[in-house]
RNA sequence: GGUGAGGUGGCUGAGUGGUCGAAAGCACAUCUUUGCUAAAGAUGCGUAGCCUAACCGCUACCGAGGGUUCGAAUCCCUCCCUCACUACCA
């Protein structure tokens, strides 16, 4: 949520920013503030009433101690309470109005974020590694998998539906040993807090961290118990402190979490892709920092370069590119995402998104810190997948395929999984 | 799931209709005094909103939401959560 006094103080700077992403927030900017002036205004006559009668109150009470006739300044009082009632009424509803559309206004980019409308404007930061190159035809990982017996789409398709699958054998090792490898690097080598939450949420803590209102028709809803599945552990682990006033010497906190993603992924156009690239559910391991403004950009460069290094160890060549204005995500100031190289499918593909939210989920959860002069200010949080892992499988297998088919597992991963080779 | 108890400020914990935003203690901050790895005293110390140039002031919040009342932390209803015992269960 953006800090309603910057609407009212730099009207014009806000829509200007917004304007960067490519939609049209000017109206809804405008009627916030046509909103937050009649709110106001509510708001004062309400409390104004409010305040005479506690005080006529008062006067009862200390003339009934007295033993004094109160009769008439009891119905004096009486008549009150309906203009209260319904003054308080419009102020309320007024309020519900205005947060409403405020949860629907996304994040102001960042200075520092490229402007551009489309993901062709993304531009490229930096790449590692090279293209391996092969003297046979890679196959994809949909072949390899069914070659030996590593992914099931059928068995997923029967037992749920499509666009879920069912990991089998060393397949289902493969995806066991990169949770424990990612967890054990990142809270081993990059000093995160391992933490492990439900995969159900309450809708509050969708709202936290902005998949609600704007995308409920993203996630899984379980109505019986208005709960939701997670669509990525951002959700669990960001607003583990919601509502709280953390400590300064508490920060960053720096958390690394594994859970399953469920997204329905509605009109999404690559639900029908083949293979791994997108399904309704899969795993992943995400970081989560919550620090000060003061540090939020400098933690960013380095939860990515976290984030990074999975490939880098894995020796998978990928590029790092940071979204443009028309691309970024809906609470992002600042994103990078990392590109995997998946030679089966001759493309990059994202495993990772590293966002800075600035304090725009901290507002939404009430995160807040206490600064050095006992200043409530509201955190930053960002977040990044460190990584994604069924896409990580996919780069994993296809990048080392060997020509007879076998499937060689990179050095740092053989004591997770077990074996050198899959053959 | 059943029965019982309970949810008050960072913590402990008073408060059963009237000047209670809430006693007291602890913790914390500043100051004073004596001094040496500390004691004593004074003062301050919740969150948010409204108003204001600012100070001041006002309003709301005692798990959440409703209700009764001129007035609710206090009474009534619903829900949530915690603890204990009990049943069942991975």
């Amino acid at each position: 949520m953006l800090d309603i006094r910057l609407l009212r103080e730099k009207p014009d700077y806000v829509k200007e920013r917004l304007a960067l992403r490519g939609g049209d927030f000017a109206a809804m900017v405008d009627s916030v503030l046509a909103i937050d002036e009649h709110r106001r205004a509510a708001e004062t006559e309400r409390q104004g009433l409010q305040s005479e009668r506690n005080r006529m109150s008062k006067e009862i009470g200390i003339a009934k101690k007295n033993g004094e006739d109160t009769s008439a300044i009891e119905t004096q009082v009486r008549g009150k309470g309906d203009r209260i009632e319904e003054i308080g009424r419009e102020a309320d509803a007024l309020d519900l109005q205005q947060r409403d559309i405020m949860l629907s206004i996304p994040n102001l980019p960042h200075d520092a974020c490229p402007v551009g409308e489309t993901a062709e404007q993304n531009p490229e930061v930096r790449v590692w590694g090279e293209k391996p190159v092969y003297n046979f035809a890679p196959k994809d990982h949909v072949e390899l998998g069914a070659q030996h017996g590593l992914i099931d789409f059928e068995a997923g398709a029967k037992i749920t539906g499509s666009a879920f699958v069912v990991y089998r054998h060393h397949g289902a090792k493969l995806e066991r040993s990169l949770i424990n490898f990612l967890l054990d690097l990142h809270t081993e080598e990059h000093g995160y807090t391992e933490v492990n939450t439900p995969f159900l949420v309450k809708a509050e803590a969708l709202v936290g961290t902005t998949q609600l209102p704007k995308f409920a028709d993203q996630v899984f809803h379980c109505e019986n118990d208005n709960l939701y599945l997670v669509p990525t552990a951002e959700v669990p682990v960001t607003n583990l402190h919601r509502e709280e006033i953390v400590k300064l010497d508490q920060l960053p906190i720096c958390y690394t979490a594994y859970t399953p993603c469920f997204r329905r992924e509605a009109g999404s156009s690559g639900l029908g892709t083949r293979g791994l690239i997108r399904m309704h559910q899969f795993d992943k391991i995400e970081l989560v920092k919550i620090t000060t403004p003061e540090t939020s950009m400098a933690e960013l460069e380095k939860l990515t370069l976290n984030a990074e290094k999975v490939l880098q160890i894995l020796g998978l060549h990928y590029r790092v590119i940071e979204l443009c204005t028309g691309d970024i995500g809906f609470g992002s100031a600042l994103t990078y995402d990392i590109e995997v190289w998946a030679p089966g499918q001759g493309t990059y593909l994202e495993v990772s998104s590293c966002s800075n939210f600035g304090d725009y989920q901290a507002r939404r959860m009430n995160l807040r810190y206490k600064d050095e002069n006992g200043k409530n200010r509201f955190c930053h949080t960002l977040n990044g997948s460190g990584t994604a892992l069924a896409r990580l499988f996919v780069a994993l297998v296809e990048t080392y395929q060997q020509a007879d088919g076998s499937i060689k597992i990179p050095a740092p991963l053989q004591r997770y999984f077990g074996k050198e080779t899959i053959e």
